[in-house]
Formats: C-alpha cells, sequence, structure tokens
DNA sequence: TGAAATGTTGGGGCG
DNA sequence: ACGCCCCAACATTTC
C-alpha cells in the first residue's frame, strides 16, 4: 500500500502522460502535486504570458483530476523544499516525475534526489517530453551527433524498431486514491502576476495543415504553422501523440519535432553552448553592440519591413513566424552586428513557445557558429526575403500600417555595406583563431 | 532553411 | 549566309 506524489512540471495533462502512469502502477496512493518556482517566477515580468498560460492550464489539470477523485495540490516557493515537506507531512514513499533536461532543472533535481534518499524516499523520473533522449539516437561510435540530416535519419530508423506507444495514465488514475480533499489553486495575483492580454494558440491542429505545411510554411501572412510549441513547452499536449499524427501526413512536419529533439540532445552534450558558440572560434567575432540599434530592432523600426514585421508581430503577440525568426535574426547579427545573446535573451523574454535548446540552437545556426550552422557567409537579404516570403506584403501591411509612407523610418543600415562588413567582420575572427 | 558575382549558352538584331 | 554583339536565362563559383 505504498503513497507517491506524482510532480508535474512540463507536463501539464492526466493523459498520455509517462510519469503519471508510472506513479499509477507502483503506488496505490497518488496525490498529483504542483509547484509554481519562485526561483523561476522572480526573474520574470509581472505580466510574463507563460505564467498565465501555466496557471490556467493548472485550472483546467485541476479540474479533469477532480472529474477522477484527485485533487491537485498547487504550492509556490521552492521545489526543494516543498516535495521533502509534503512527502514528510503525508508520509510518503516514492516520488515520480517526468525528466527534465534544462540545466538549471537537472541541478534542482539533483539536489531533490539526495534530500529525497536521505529520508528513505525514491525519487523515479520518466521520458516523456521527447521521443527519443538524449543517448538513444547516437551515432555507431556512440558519439552524438552534431549534424541534423544523419541525426533524423537515425532518429527515424529507430522510430520504425520502437513504434510509439501511447500510456493510459487517464485510465490508470481509477487503480489509485489520492490524499488532498478539496482542490485549492492560488489565483494569479497570489503569485504576484497579472493577466498578460496574449492570446494563446489552441491544442488542436487539423490534418489539412500539416498535410499542407510543407507548401505554406515559409509564408507567414499564411496559417501554416501549427503554433503547437507552446502546448509542446509545458505538455499540454503530447509529444506522442503529436508525432503519430504527424507520421502518416507529412515528413517535412515530423522534421521540426526531431529538431527539438536534436537541439535537446545537443545542449545535452555541449552545456557550454548555453552561453558560448558550438564552434569556439566564432567566439572570436568582435560585436558593434550598439545600443540605439537594437532598440530599433526590439521596436521594429529599422526600416526593413519584414524585420520589422516580425519584431513586431512578437511584441505583440508572443509569436513570430519561423521563417521570420529566421530573418530578424540574422539581421541582428549579421546586418547589426549585435551579439546573438542579447537576440536570444530577448527572445527568450517575449515567446510563449520559448524553449531554451531550441532558441540557442536557432540562434547560433543564424549567427553562424553553431553546429550544423549556415556558413557565415551565407547572409540573409532582408529585401530579398520579403519579396520572396511576402510578396503581396500582407504580412508586413498587417503589422507596419505605415509601410510606404513617409511615417516608414528610413533602412538603419545600407544592405551592400552590411554584408561586406560582416563579411570581412568575421573572416578576420576566424583567422586570428586559426 | 542564401545571395552575389562570375561564367556559359543561345537566340535575335544588325551590318 | 555569316560573324559579331548584346543580353536574357541559366549554371557555377564564391563569399
Amino acid at each position: 500500500m505504498s503513497k507517491a506524489i506524482f510532480w508535474h512540471r512540463r507536463d501539464l495533462r492526466i493523459e498520455d502522460n509517462a510519469g503519471l502512469f508510472k506513479a499509477c502502477m507502483n503506488a496505490s496512493t497518488v496525490q498529483p502535486v504542483f509547484i509554481f518556482d519562485t526561483q523561476i517566477l522572480q526573474e520574470l515580468d509581472k505580466n510574463d504570458a507563460r505564467v498565465e498560460f501555466i496557471h490556467r492550464e493548472i485550472e483546467r489539470l485541476s479540474k479533469e483530476y477532480a472529474e477522477h477523485h484527485l485533487h491537485l495540490r498547487v504550492e509556490i516557493g521552492n521545489p526543494i523544499e516543498i516535495i521533502p515537506a509534503l512527502a514528510k507531512e503525508w508520509h510518503i514513499d516514492h516520488v515520480f516525475t517526468n525528466r527534465d533536461y534544462e540545466p538549471y532543472a537537472l541541478q534542482r533535481d539533483k539536489t531533490l534526489y539526495d534530500i529525497l534518499q536521505s529520508m528513505g524516499i525514491s525519487f523515479t523520473g520518466a521520458k516523456d517530453h521527447v521521443i527519443f533522449e538524449k543517448n538513444e539516437v547516437m551515432k555507431g561510435d556512440g558519439t552524438p551527433y552534431t549534424v541534423f540530416t544523419p541525426y533524423s535519419r537515425k532518429w527515424k530508423e529507430r522510430l520504425s524498431q520502437e513504434p510509439i506507444s501511447l500510456h493510459d495514465s487517464k485510465g490508470a488514475l481509477n487503480r489509485v486514491q489520492g490524499i488532498e480533499k478539496t482542490p485549492k489553486i492560488p489565483c494569479l495575483a497570489d503569485l504576484g502576476f497579472e493577466p498578460s492580454g496574449l492570446h494563446f494558440p489552441a491544442t488542436e491542429v487539423e490534418d489539412l495543415l500539416i498535410s499542407k505545411y510543407s507548401d505554406q510554411r515559409n509564408f507567414p501572412a499564411k496559417p501554416g504553422t501549427s503554433k503547437l510549441g507552446i502546448h509542446l513547452r509545458f505538455g499540454t499536449i503530447s509529444i506522442r501523440t503529436l508525432a503519430l499524427k504527424a507520421l502518416p501526413l507529412n515528413e517535412t512536419y515530423l522534421n521540426e519535432l526531431i529538431w527539438r529533439e536534436f537541439y535537446q540532445m545537443i545542449i545535452y552534450h555541449f552545456p557550454y553552448t548555453v552561453t558560448g558558440a558550438f564552434r569556439p572560434a566564432y567566439d572570436a567575432v568582435t560585436w558593434e553592440d550598439n545600443p540605439e540599434h537594437f532598440k530599433r530592432w526590439c521596436d521594429g523600426t529599422t526600416g526593413y519591413p519584414l524585420v520589422d514585421a516580425g519584431m513586431r508581430e512578437l511584441n505583440a503577440t508572443g509569436f513570430m513566424h519561423n521563417r521570420v525568426r529566421m530573418v530578424t535574426a540574422s539581421f541582428l547579427t549579421k546586418h547589426l552586428l549585435i551579439d546573438w545573446r542579447l537576440g536570444e535573451a530577448y527572445f527568450a523574454k517575449k515567446l510563449l513557445d520559448f524553449e531554451l535548446a531550441s532558441n540557442i540552437g536557432g540562434w547560433q545556426w543564424a549567427a553562424g557558429g553553431g553546429c550544423d550552422a549556415a556558413p557565415y557567409f551565407r547572409v540573409f537579404n532582408p529585401t530579398a526575403q520579403q519579396e520572396k516570403f511576402d510578396p503581396k506584403l500582407e504580412y508586413v501591411k498587417r503589422w507596419v500600417p505605415e509601410y510606404g509612407t513617409s511615417a516608414y523610418p528610413q533602412p538603419i543600415i545600407e544592405h551592400s555595406f552590411a554584408r561586406n562588413r560582416v563579411l570581412d567582420r568575421f573572416k578576420t575572427a576566424l583567422n586570428k583563431t586559426e
């Protein structure tokens, strides 16, 4: 008759939840817990929409549990203190959770593991956030891949050998009882946060959108992308469910899910890439870091319409179309010669779907110096990108209504000058360290 | 998951 | 008919 805590973190659902299923199979009492981690919250702005999103999903999750005669316990504070305190209060034998691979989480979970072990309590993680974890798709010689294409080939090969199976965690709830008798959820204000006013994407995605994804995804004016990033980030949809759906429909869409796992694998095996270039020679680049230029990039007033539209979309919605993410990142690093870390931090703050590994990977791809990055001499022409991917200026006009009038600023920098400057600057940096 | 510079080809105008 | 030039259009190379 063992008693367990199931600790929700980035898996805010009861369906197809690997760790929850494991808990229900190994204990007769399973008490679900969620903690608003003040270590994380204190870093954020008061109107950070992601906290609002989590709060909303916690309310939903709590209601779902109530339908299964369980009541989610919600706490605010430091998990390293709260989990052991609850475990003691409830005479818990096991703590189950789903693994989180970010550096902060790994450190936190290691500390908690030691504390619980000293109390005689087991702490067990499950694979839930990815199809294949960091060590499951490796080269023949046992070292990690650093190039996407062969990685994805091996990933798909492995998938064909061990098909995805879903966990009936929802059904398994019927096997267990909880501890809490009533739901109690803090309101957003209790957390010190306020509503953002932003709209959150739906969890549903049409088969048709996935099928058309390859053709439509590059055109930011079209609803070609699924916007499921935030749901994958917080586990309000299951990666297994999504991959099963995408598998027969569109390989290009599936590849995007594989990119996500590729970058998580990279950041685990090469943790220095959180702060430095995958190829360290690129850390020798001398950046301009002009604060006035950075501000105009953030505000979307560079005088390059596609760049400005992208930044304004980000500022207004917490989302930016993927094609435009590449264009804005390229513009900041290569045209303005501003350190990719500044752009990365800005995206981290603004993007609802922010995922550390993907953001780092994407920025290093754009700046050069990443693993499997575009060579530094591939410089996007922001005007040509607009002509190719938003030829009718639909997207531009949506976000930059004054484009084409005298109210719209002149380009902050001339294209061919910037292009020659960045080619020269990178070449110098790379020669220096040879 | 580029773009620009440079090279090649071939059709048409023209003397 | 022929050579020559021009210049799209496409291909290749370079950054």
